[in-house]
DNA sequence: TATTGACCTTGTAGTGACTTTATGGTTTTT
DNA sequence: AAAAACCATAAAGTCACTACAAGGTCAATA
């Protein structure tokens, strides 16, 4: 298939497609006479094992590291799970620090819910407040 | 104090400061003799706020807005507001998605525990699986 | 037959918020 | 006097694309 169908199939754009090639984590096809690329089914499932990957957040270097042990499955598989692992303590730290700052966000907000002046407002002055308390 | 002492201070580093001067977030300082930057006591309070506003995970556009309210303190506030309500529920999605993630790796974290060799580790499996269910 | 439209090619630039590198001038310390 | 530390500018690199420009190819229509 040409890369206009292949990109539908799997619901990303053909630029993305060819940035993948450039990047390596898609192996060049074959060409027709006219240029054109022509892809086979194992493109892709190549192609949405990448996309689910970048579903789940993984970067492309991480995705490099995964299908380099897809492509050589004689060898034992911590390092696929130290990376899940890796990958998911950073998602909670992530998710923690999100949560605080949703909190501070929230009772900086809470010091102004009425139609004020800015000068008045109090939002502005917790911003500078906290600013100094970090480090 | 010239711009390495502010970065000091304020926990930055010199080419930060240069580049909040020229996205028009920090006001140009005056220069002595030989071109280097002085800063007074303004520029550290102004880039002690910018540096809260991005901890805070606001945007340069953002903090470019809040900073036209702090320039002119006599207009109404509801826009800060709006700008901040925005903001946190923006973050709270990105809560939400972030969780939802991690729960999926997580569960596939689960499909291998053991030393046990690619082939059989049902990690990989698991990606390729879920990519294809998706949309 | 000419031309329109949809598809393909390559390469380059833009996004955000910096960081890094290159190249060179100035000041301070040894 | 020389070395280390600081300052200046400008340009390129990061990440994961996305958008754009300029053109080649192909099938269907006017």
């Amino acid at each position: 298939m040409r890369i206009g169908q292949l990109a539908q199939l799997v619901g990303v754009e053909t630029q993305t497609i060819r940035f993948y090639e450039k990047q390596g984590l898609l192996p060049p096809p074959d060409r027709q006479e006219n240029g054109y690329r022509i892809y086979t089914e194992k493109h892709g499932e190549r192609l949405a094992f990448i996309r689910h990957c970048r579903i789940l957040g993984l970067s492309l270097a991480e995705i490099h590291e995964l299908q380099s042990f897809q492509d050589d499955p004689h060898q034992p598989c911590n390092a696929i799970n130290a990376l899940l692992d890796d990958h998911i303590s950073h998602m909670r730290l992530q998710i923690t620090a999100l949560q605080a700052l949703e909190k501070q966000l929230v009772s900086l907000r809470a010091s102004c819910n009425n139609d004020r002046e800015v000068e008045a407002c109090g939002v502005l002055a917790g911003i500078s407040e906290g600013s100094l308390h970090h480090q």
